[in-house]
DNA sequence: GTTATAAATGTTAACGTTTTCATCATAATA
DNA sequence: TATTATGATGAAAACGTTAACATTTATAAC
């Protein structure tokens, strides 16, 4: 393997000098550096990170976390988000990827492993994780995760105007007897999307009706098994808002399952705007959030706050938009 | 930040000792073992894994590589090959994850960079990446495309017998006219697969119709593309067979515009059984791979080539299965 | 009690960089 | 021309580990 002092021998100066050419040092003559670099070149010098990085005390490392890759992290998600982090990365940074919850212990988070974290967060149960890592003094950025504490940088989707935009929609197609089945209990994205469809209602002077609000935990087989519940009730809604498109799925499965049609006897609207939800049948009328957008700010703030430790936290908030398809009926010009 | 040599001082040895008291090192007394390793508890002490690995000359990092992170890996393949190899390795272990498309040179692929390399390779334009990893020096294991060259490990999907399968299955449900969507050119699996389907269509003494040979990339679109070729054929297949299941989803897009009712109409059978396939209308049967499998078995050839470096390489397939679900109509008892 | 042997610990160098500080040219100034 | 800045380079130390070799201490053998 060769070093730079291979290098140096071989262009007749010291090593040091061939570290400051490599690195654009402004100490150094053009014409030594230009040696130089091309002496590297033809030699297909590589520099030995863990060398340069036990100097520098850096890591050259970006560390990717979920909450679980095992569980309640959809795909789709995932990807999504890894690559709106690689687009904004440096390609000589390292990306690692891993699980929180397969995590046994929080030594490992250390800020000579880690230049930075991004935190792909769904459950409060990250935060033991999320204030070690502050703690540590490694620059970190919360994603997709709506905050509480404004001290931790953080970028995520408006859930509450995405959900009340969801339920916006279905009231101005005319439905009024309108239900939920809800995201993961202890998710912070759930209660927002609650709220949100709350909202939405009581702007339409529409009084949210308990009984058509139905615990789901974001899988599909809850999503069945919640639209089953609501197919149960005597009175049954017209319209449901259902917290993530995969729910909306089991719950278009149990629609089918029990002969009824979508939209023709009850609507259907997602949340997230999943590559499937445009090829499902009927296309699922749902709320377009962007995750891989979500992590190229992450990224871009991340990067920020790498550099100038002390730029103010940001907490920021990524657009979400009704996609409408045909999952949703229009009842306004007819009897409800 | 405390490193060895304060653990020596405050355990009154050399830090000599200490670290080999921490490495586990057989030298040194239990007592003095115990003694350190309460000291170092006691004092948070992390090891600096740079310094570690500049003499050791490790990485204490695997790099997975997909053929691209931007197109044709659909995001469950990605996330099950993620959890696989996560499941294999030892949670010190970093696992990078990058695609080889957006990487501008090879120069990071290093051996001081990487202790071993997965390779989730899709299509033969990798093979450049691959010599060059092995050219290299480091360990590494292609995954899920079956490779011709025997000197390097590989673990792959027995595709041509599931494909095989899938031919055969439709052929004992009576259908006589069967039609293929292909995957995307140029991809190993693709050939595979269209090579097993008409191995298929053969051992049941029916001839390839090339009419019934579509061609298709894989992607949802191409699936509902090919469909609608198919489906303007004059005398329709009464079984088509898609490479994959986003294509499976296409065309039963395609099939539903058009009034095709699955299966009354026509059957359809994909491929990879990804977690949407159960859920799709009607349910599809596919055959099942398992994408976790093949990671998880490539991560333990991996480590163990780490450890034995002179191992001979192992070209490994990991069974496929057909899972009936009611995409697939049963003409046997009936005029076909 | 030596002496030989093994077990436990210590000393020192090495890994490949960057960085601090010193040195030496060279150009600018007096 | 002597003096001072300045620009370019080099020497040596440092980063935190492991490993080769040296030394001490305990144990066994005579």
């Amino acid at each position: 393997m060769i070093t730079i002092k291979d290098i140096a021998r071989a262009a007749g100066v010291s090593h040091t000098t061939v570290s400051r050419a490599l690195n654009g040092s402004s100490l150094i003559k053009p014409g030594t550096r230009a040696k130089i670099a091309k002496i590297a070149a033809d030699m297909n010098y590589v520099p030995n990170y863990n060398a340069k990085n036990l100097v520098t005390k850096k890591s050259n490392t970006i560390g990717l976390f979920f909450s679980s890759l095992e569980q309640g992290t959809s795909s789709s998600f995932l990807v999504d988000a890894l690559k709106g982090i690689r687009q904004m990365l440096n390609e000589n940074y390292m990306l690692t990827v891993s699980g929180i919850d397969d995590m046994s212990g929080l030594d490992s988070i250390h800020p000579r492993r880690f230049d930075g974290i991004l935190v792909m967060s769904q459950s409060e149960r990250d935060n033991r994780f999320i204030y070690h890592a502050k703690a540590a003094g490694i620059p970190l950025v919360v994603l997709n995760r709506q905050l509480d504490d404004p001290s931790i940088p953080n970028v995520a989707s408006e859930d509450r105007r995405g959900a009340r935009a969801a339920a916006q929609h279905a009231c101005e197609m005319g439905h009024r007897r309108i239900g939920i089945i809800e995201g993961r209990s202890g998710f912070k994205s759930a209660d927002e999307r609650r709220q949100g469809f709350i909202d939405g209602l009581l702007a339409n002077r529409l009084a949210p009706d308990m009984r058509f609000f139905v615990q789901g935990d974001y899988s599909i087989e809850s999503g069945r098994a919640a639209m089953e519940k609501l197919l149960s009730l005597e009175d049954k809604p017209s319209a449901v808002f259902c917290c993530n498109d995969d729910m909306a799925i089991g719950a278009m499965n149990a629609c089918f399952d029990k002969g009824i049609l979508i939209p023709e006897d009850l609507s259907l609207i997602g949340f997230d705007d999943m590559m499937f939800a445009a090829y499902t049948n009927p296309p699922l009328t749902t709320i377009r959030k962007s995750v891989s957008e979500i992590g190229r700010e992450g990224t871009e703030l991340l990067l920020k706050l790498m550099e100038q430790p002390d730029t103010p936290p940001v907490q920021r908030l990524i657009g979400c938009e009704l996609v409408r398809r045909s999952s949703v009926s229009n009842l306004s010009n007819r009897k409800n």
